[in-house]
DNA sequence: CGACTTTGACCGGCGC
DNA sequence: GCGCCGGTCAAAGTCG
């Protein structure tokens, strides 16, 4: 590539060089002129031209070291899928009678980051059919991290029913009936017999996941066919939520809630719960993927915290244990609170930015937000975005996303931090959660909440995690904006400004949101058409639109 | 004609 | 027990 852009300027070099030829000595002096210019220029594009072939070395070799971390989690997740299913085996093997305990008790052991997939019993078992890894084309981050529990409270036994993949639970139900599950044909007339609910066992604590993004169309791309099945109008939110059924599978228990953000319009919070039962497409399963992490990081920051003594009160800081070759690393997730009866608990993924100069006034724990939505349940704020302004947040310096200008924002996505610098990071952790937990303190020192913002960005999972939700938000974008012809955010393509992300998974669906939320994440220039555009296409009335709902055009399309 | 959206009605949980 | 409210259903309408 390099070459050849490098013969095509010698060429135009050659060609203006006889151009100057045949156009006589008249004016020489000026062409002279004209020319020692061109000749600089050239000179110029030439050394700019080193300077990206430079940087495609770099990113090239940051892309190779991700593949080969890539592939290396890969196969130590193979390797515990195999661990499991022999230990799984065996328990079955020596429990013939029909007794669910060991088994459910197997379940809440296994909190899967299943990535998009569901970790079923069934999958397990193809993927341990096919003992090769799954090709990347066809399952995208087909990647699967696991969340073992290893501290089993007492609470631990409530909470394996608000598994995150509340369909593990649902397919062993099934399973064991021996019988087709059909979702929302209940044998009995009792309507509210809500197949996730019935599989639970325990409809109270589902396992919700919100991402808040800063959106101008009506529902955020996340690669999963939707379909609406209803809208209200909450009481004390003048915009509507609609509610979102996964049509990929017709058993598929996933939904979806949709609903602006009262006090900045211009945030989308989508609401998801349970887990896909069924294959994703690539598109989806970044999204997916970061919703089942993030569940299962409320889901073991919630066992954990109910070990504290004193949960009752909201405390400003969470405990995550993510684990990493099945070891554990804590990871504290500053100003995430827990309510003290988490009957359904919310993990919130707020991809905006915190302090908006422009339109986004309130933040999601504002006190305006937290008094027109009291913290009915337990909700755990992962707060990705910077906490300066989101004029310049992201730079791409050696193949590095730095999102944010500040320690606080910067997401160190590839693998450049050394294994000491992890345990660097999980000591500081370490002991900044042991202050945290003693002191209960409110109020976070600045060098603590840059700690802690290090150990999180450190920890590979979390990476993971984070890598798939911006990768739905980002990398679908990139995608989307070749293959859609709507008119909101399209001023950035994202291939052009992140080459890294045209690796990541991504789908031909046009993602407005993504492109929004970068458009006015990297600068302020290009926002305004976004706003304009998407001040127009915002659902808060219900107004019916397939033509300019992109619903239609993004979700529904694989 | 099938898939999807819209929208009013219905149901269950919860607080008073 | 009653009313409110969130969530869901399902008939009707719309669109390609």
């Amino acid at each position: 590539m390099e070459v050849d852009q490098r013969k095509t300027s010698q060429q135009i070099k050659k060609e203006d060089k006889e151009e100057n030829r045949h156009h006589g000595e008249e004016d020489d002096c000026k062409q002279e002129v004209v020319f020692h210019k061109d000749e600089k220029q050239f000179e110029l594009t030439i050394a700019e031209m080193g300077e990206v072939r430079e940087e495609n070395q770099r990113l090239r070799l940051h892309l190779d070291q991700i593949m080969k971390d890539y592939q290396t989690l890969q196969k130590k997740f193979h390797d515990i899928l195999h661990q499991q299913q022999e230990t799984s085996t065996t328990v079955a093997t020596a429990l013939t009678k029909p007794n669910e305990q060991p088994r459910i008790n197997d379940e809440s052991d296994l909190v899967s980051l299943s990535l998009g997939r569901k970790s079923s019993p069934e999958l397990v078992k193809k993927d341990k059919r096919c003992t090769t890894p799954p090709t990347k084309s066809s399952e995208g981050l087909g990647l699967g991290l696991e969340y073992c529990k290893f501290e089993l409270s007492s609470t631990t036994q409530a909470e394996s029913s608000i598994n995150p993949s509340p369909d593990n639970s649902l397919e062993e139900t099934k399973d064991e009936a021996g019988e087709t599950w059909t979702p929302q044909k209940p044998p009995t007339p009792k309507r509210s017999g809500d197949d996730q609910e019935v599989s639970q066992q325990n409809p109270t604590k589902k396992t919700r996941v919100s991402v808040r993004v800063r959106c101008d169309t009506p529902t955020m791309n996340d690669g999963c066919q939707w379909r609406k099945y209803g809208q209200k109008i909450a009481k004390g939110n003048p915009c509507p939520r609609a509610y979102y059924r996964c049509t990929v599978s017709p058993t598929c228990p996933v939904r979806k809630q949709v609903q602006r953000c009262p006090q900045d319009m211009s945030i989308l919070i989508t609401t998801y719960e349970g887990t896909h039962n069924h294959p994703l497409p690539v598109s989806a399963t970044a999204m997916a993927s970061t919703t089942s992490a993030a569940a299962s990081m409320l889901t073991s920051g919630s066992s954990t915290s109910g070990s504290n003594p004193n949960p009752s009160t909201t405390s400003h800081g969470l405990n995550f244990y993510l684990n990493e070759n099945l070891k554990l690393k804590p990871i504290y997730l500053p100003h995430s609170s827990i309510s003290p009866s988490p009957s359904c608990p919310t993990v919130t993924l707020d991809l905006t930015s915190n302090t908006l100069s422009t339109s986004s006034p309130y933040n999601y724990r504002s006190p305006p937000m937290t008094n027109t939505f009291p913290p009915r349940y337990s909700t755990t704020n992962l707060n990705f975005s910077s906490l300066e302004s989101n004029a310049l947040p992201i730079s791409w310096s050696n193949g590095t996303l730095n999102y944010g200008k500040n320690q606080m924002g910067s997401l160190n996505f590839g693998s450049t931090q050394t294994q000491e610098n992890i345990y660097h990071s999980y000591m500081q952790n370490k002991s900044m959660m042991a202050n945290a937990t003693t002191n209960n303190q409110h109020s976070l020192q600045p060098d603590t909440i840059e700690a802690a913002t290090r150990a999180i960005t450190s920890d590979p999972n979390f990476q993971s995690v984070l890598q798939a939700a911006l990768t739905s938000i980002i990398g679908v974008g990139g995608i989307g904006v070749q293959g859609g012809g709507e008119k909101s955010c399209q001023n950035v393509k994202m291939e052009d400004t992140f080459p890294v992300f045209s690796s990541f998974p991504s789908t031909s669906n046009t993602n407005k949101c993504s492109s929004s939320f970068f458009n006015k994440s990297m600068a302020a220039t290009t926002m305004t058409n976004s706003q304009a555009a998407g001040s127009n296409s915002l659902p808060f009335s219900s107004s019916r639109s397939k033509s300019t709902s992109p619903e239609n055009s993004r979700d529904h399309v694989v």
